[in-house]
DNA sequence: GCGACAG
DNA sequence: ATCTTGTCGC
């Protein structure tokens, strides 16, 4: 018995994910990359959801914006997105310009009904977007190379969901998916740019760091 | 029925 | 996600 809260985000997933755009359909210029995360405060419902804005060029965080508010949703696997998405939405309001691509902690395409994290931000607002986690939610891949660059595809029901990807040698790899508007080719060049010393993207580790911070600060 | 299960 | 110190390894 799944009750309508669950039967209604599934429903909803299936209707979305006819609009994720799979290839290429990013601006022509890319100078800002964004990453978005939240954490939650223990004990409590509070949490608070933070957009770090980075400069492609340099890497260097040039902007934050975030939100503070209350967790709706529970976690439930496949439904990460419901969980996440109103204060994501509540972050990304703050910034005067929308980045030019985002980076989600979380998959895309590489989700059960093929409408991750990643998807879903992308078609509420139309951003370009690349689904990285680091951890699976389906599919199954090949050993990959232990080298930096080495990757093989998460594989779901037959049909190619994402790429596992070492982004540090020696690492476990990361889960990389199309989220919206932007190819698996391209969203693991644009991982791998990201990942230039750690085994996470720039983007992620300072959204998370961020929102760390701001979860111990005063409100 | 038994696991698996983004953060 | 969050609770948490030291510790094994390169």
């Amino acid at each position: 018995m799944i009750d309508d809260q669950t039967q209604a985000a599934e429903e909803l997933q299936q209707r979305l994910r006819q609009t994720v755009i799979v290839h290429d359909e990013l601006p022509t210029e890319i100078r800002t990359v964004a990453g978005v995360d939240v954490a939650y405060e223990q004990n409590s419902n509070r949490l608070v959801a933070a957009v770090a804005v980075l400069d492609v060029a340099s890497l260097q965080v040039i902007r934050i914006a975030s939100y503070h508010g209350e967790a709706t949703f529970p976690y439930i696997p496949g439904l990460f997105s419901f969980r996440e998405l109103p204060a994501v939405l509540s972050a990304l309001d703050q910034l005067p310009v929308k980045p030019d691509l985002l980076v989600c902690d979380g998959q895309g395409l590489a989700h059960p009904r093929r409408f991750g994290l990643a998807c879903h931000l992308g078609v509420v607002t139309g951003i370009a977007t690349i689904g990285c986690a680091k951890t699976r939610l389906i599919g199954e891949y090949e050993p990959l190379g232990a080298d930096r660059g080495a990757y093989q595809s998460l594989v779901d029901e037959g049909a190619v969901v994402g790429r596992a990807l070492r982004t540090q040698t020696g690492k476990n790899p990361v889960f990389v998916s199309v989220g919206h508007k932007v190819s698996l080719e391209t969203a693991t060049d644009w991982i791998l740019r990201l990942t230039p010393t750690y085994r996470l993207p720039e983007t992620t580790r300072a959204a998370d760091q961020a929102v760390k911070a701001l979860l111990r600060a005063p409100r």
